[in-house]
RNA sequence: GCCCGGGUGGUGAAACGGUAGACACAGGGGACUUAAAAUCCCUGGCCGCUCGCCGGCAUGCGGGUUCGAGUCCCGCCCCGGGUACCA
């Protein structure tokens, strides 16, 4: 072989990676740790995505460039591979989901490795392996045991027709999205996970990760703590008490009314005979709306008056209740007290009804507007002449006196709905006794294996099909007493809650991971992946980790200390690449045609990783001639000659290396991959016209190039002489004084204007460059049009004339 | 509406407050070739002219700070993503 084959030389140094483990890891105190994380991907049938490489190309970099920097790297690979495709197949043609999920791996697997990624693959993991999920069973054990995991009454999207629940993305307008079949919210017997206990753990955390902003604030939104105070308004005429939450206990004064959400169990009880059927008729219509139709589509807030009034607890005012399904039962205390001289909703509300808008706060004109900002506080009795924060806390204080309030803390994040209805999925390791007891699995007894069915179709009754398997759901417990398996499995989050930990320790059949490996490996170093996941997987995985945490499993509050989202690739087009546009771009074809040297190189070059950008063939195919002139710098292309000689470099050709050291190092460390590749093409641009082919240099090119075109980067490596794969090799280091240039160009400006430019020697003396830079004719004629002024010197760089009058 | 990003040549993009457009794609010209491909070399924001080491205009728009602004500040416009009657 003369010319640069990728088809013969990628296969070629896959094999020998294979062969010889290069990149198997453990434990290795004597080396700094550096743990690189990919978001594993769910095998789909349709094979590798595009955006899948992005990601892994920009770890995989870094992480051959730690290992060269004596990093002890830990890279692994795995299968998020439980998911509803597999058993939608298996309904479908009666395969079992473990084959397909299997035959999609197994491609994925192909997929990647074609790229020549660094992956330790003996860390593997697959998370619908039973040797895996065992594991996932024991963590649910273990949040059970803290009183994380409880059974409660939820609403799901059941289907009649299809006799089964469905999930939010296969319901599209309230109908199936197979079949278009209605679905109604259905109230089932589910497990939930109390995140909600971790809720202030979860934020405040957040401020030691190193993770994009715009992230850690999707999270902050998502848990959505506010600080506000829960009043107590008693009912006129009942013995009721309506407990509202607000954000804004300073306006209390300015209540004039109050709204409970429809569902608000006051409401049957305190409605007036003469608003009983208005109001039954508005409890009634809002119970078909769901969430979504009530909030986001409804942009007039309705309401019907109760009949009933409330007695404001700081003035004894009596204010009229209402319900309005802009009230939400489920969040706050499902009550609220209106403030519409404050509060936009409230005013809305209030101008659609007639309701009084009372002023508490200056600083506005509240008949024309709510005012929201900050100011004194007027008609407010004892709080008058505070501002907004005082009057807060001194009106909670005096609720809390009394013992008609106290301040307190509400949360948007509610608790995680932990089951599913579906086959393919981790079994919930517990049994349901006759009498209602819960017995847990014994860990000896993990894991609580999937049972074969003979068929994957619903049951009918909304239970997964695990619930046909008579003689696995009934048991009888040596006692003699007799329960039922559950019969819900786990979600998809399960899996990839804690993959992350079975990696550092992935054969271990005694415990999920070892302590050593935990204090060894964690945290994760960095986790590169796409934004989708910025808050569910990313909450989920973290409350798990506090958990593990407070049982002393992991010693790190947080698993993910630097987070990086890679941005999406778009098609060609310009448009999201879909099967529909036709603009999907394969990783098998590029591989096929340009290498996947070429692949990865181009996937990096696109621009910086986190930006959305576009694909481009002929983009690839301008990276694969930077390969090509890269290999004819090394080798003949007729005779197969090394090029490359013992002979002494040049000092511009040393300086050329070095820059380019100096600029990749740099790059690398702020995975600029991007201006990275441009500077190795500019030192092979610069050496492509020259005849010296200096070893010193050559290898240090090779060495540069290898984390980026790892087959390539070996094979010339091998070429030169060198009988080990260069993945342990040294990084290559930069010398200040090889850096260093004789001459420097100035620019010279006159009222910051360029007017020319000047090549003075690098240790110029600022004298020395103004006297050359007034020589200049150019300059010269515009300093003339007046006095100078000033004169700006700045070293390297510039030599600047500020020129008054004319 | 709010919160994050982002607007730079024909295109993807570079640019410690210091020569805007590195690097690459597409384009134009040339060399090699019988020819083509491949390769190599040159060119390359827009406008003007006296064609130069020339001048003017240029980083979404309008102001400001500065000797000097793509970069910092203020006010707008547009695009992408996220998110919401959350009291």
């Amino acid at each position: 072989m003369s010319k640069y084959e990728p088809a013969v030389v990628e296969p070629k140094w896959q094999q020998y990676w294979e062969e010889n483990k290069t990149f198997k890891v453990g434990m290795d105190t004597s080396k700094p740790k550096f743990y690189c994380l990919d978001m594993f991907p769910y095998p789909s049938g349709a094979g590798l995505h595009v955006g899948h490489p992005e990601g892994y190309t920009a770890t995989d970099i870094l992480c051959r460039y730690k290992r060269a920097r004596g990093f002890n790297v830990l890279h692994p690979m795995g299968w998020d591979a439980f998911g509803l495709p597999a058993e939608q197949y298996a309904i479908q043609h009666g395969t079992h989901p473990s084959l397909t999920t299997q035959a999609n791996i197994k491609n994925f697997r192909r997929q990647i490795k074609a790229l020549g990624f660094s992956y330790d693959w003996d860390r593997e993991v697959d998370t619908t392996d039973p040797g895996y999920y065992k594991w996932t069973q024991w963590i649910f054990l273990q949040l059970y045991k803290k009183g994380l995991a409880y059974i409660a009454e939820v609403p799901v999207n059941w289907c009649q027709e299809l006799g089964t629940v469905l999930a939010n993305e296969e319901v599209i307008d309230g109908k199936s999205e197979r079949g278009g079949f209605p679905v109604v919210r259905k109230p089932m017997r589910q497990w939930m996970l109390r995140i909600t206990a971790y809720a202030d753990r979860l934020l405040e955390d957040l401020e030691g990760l190193d993770w994009p902003e715009g992230i850690k604030e999707m999270q902050r939104n998502w848990i959505g703590r506010s600080l506000g105070a829960e009043v107590d308004f008693q009912v006129d005429g009942h013995d009721a008490v309506i407990t509202v939450f607000t954000t804004r206990p300073d306006t209390l004064f300015g209540a004039t009314y109050m709204v409970l959400a429809p569902e608000h169990a006051l409401v049957a009880r305190i409605t007036t005979p003469a608003q009983s059927a208005e109001v039954s008729a508005y409890v009634e219509g809002s119970s078909r709306k769901s969430d979504f139709e009530r909030t986001e589509m409804a942009k007039d807030k309705t309401g019907i008056f109760t009949g009933a009034y409330a007695v404001n607890p700081v003035n004894g005012a009596k204010i009229p209740v209402y319900i309005g399904d802009y009230v939400l039962g489920g969040y706050g205390t499902g009550a609220i007290m209106a403030v519409p001289g404050h509060d936009e909703r409230d005013w809305a509300f209030a101008k659609k009804y007639g309701l009084p808008i009372l002023e508490v706060i200056t600083g506005g004109d509240v008949q024309k507007a709510a005012h929201t900002g900050d100011g004194e506080l007027v008609n407010s009795g004892l709080i008058d002449g505070l501002r907004v924060k005082e009057a807060k806390e001194r009106i909670v204080a005096w609720l809390e006196e009394r013992k008609q309030g106290k301040g307190a803390v509400n949360y948007r994040l509610r608790d995680w709905l932990f089951s599913r209805q579906r086959y393919w999925g981790e079994p919930f390791p517990l049994i349901h006794l006759e009498d209602g007891e819960i017995i847990l699995a014994d860990e000896a007894e993990l894991p609580v294996r999937l049972p074969d069915v003979e068929t994957y179709k619903p049951s009918g009754t909304g239970e997964s099909p695990l619930a046909t398997i008579t003689d696995w759901v009934n048991v009888t417990l040596p006692d003699g007493r007799k329960g039922r398996r559950e019969t819900n499995t786990m979600p998809q989050w399960a899996g990839s809650c804690w993959y992350y930990l079975r990696y550092i320790d992935a054969r271990n059949d005694e415990a999920p991971w070892s302590a050593e490996a935990e204090k060894y490996w964690l945290p994760v170093d960095l986790y590169v992946g796409g934004a989708e996941h910025a808050v569910l997987h990313l909450l989920y995985s973290r409350f798990w980790h506090k958990v593990l945490y407070d049982i002393g499993r992991v010693s790190t509050k947080e698993p993910f200390q630097r987070l990086v989202n890679q941005g999406l690739i778009l098609g060609e087009d310009g448009a999201k690449m879909s099967k529909s546009l036709g603009n999907v771009v394969n990783p098998d074809d590029v591989i096929a045609r340009y290498g996947a040297d070429a692949m990865r190189l181009f996937e990096m070059f696109m621009g910086p990783l986190e930006a959305t950008k576009p694909w481009s063939t002929t983009g690839v195919d301008g990276v694969r001639r930077f390969l090509d002139r890269a290999w004819r710098l090394y080798v003949h292309e007729e005779t197969d000659a090394l090029l490359v000689t013992d002979a002494e470099a040049s000092p511009e050709a040393l300086r050329a290396l070095h820059k380019c050291i100096r600029k990749v190092s740099d790059d690398l460390d702020a995975m600029r991959f991007n201006t990275a590749i441009s500077a190795m093409m500019e030192l092979v641009n610069f050496l492509t016209p020259r005849a010296e082919r200096p070893k010193v240099v050559m290898e240090g090119l090779a060495l540069l190039l290898a984390p980026f075109a790892p087959h390539v980067a070996e094979e010339l490596w091998q070429r030169l002489g060198h009988g080990e794969t260069l993945a342990y090799v040294a990084w290559p280091v930069w010398d200040a004084e090889r850096v260093k240039d004789d001459t420097v160009t100035y620019a010279i400006q006159v009222n910051g204007k360029l007017r020319g430019q000047l090549d003075l020697p690098a240790d110029v003396t600022q004298e020395a460059a103004i006297a050359a830079a007034r020589e200049i004719p150019n300059v010269a004629k515009f300093l003339a049009e007046g006095e100078v002024k000033k004169t700006v010197f700045v070293k390297g760089r510039l030599v600047s004339f500020v020129v008054a009058g004319a």
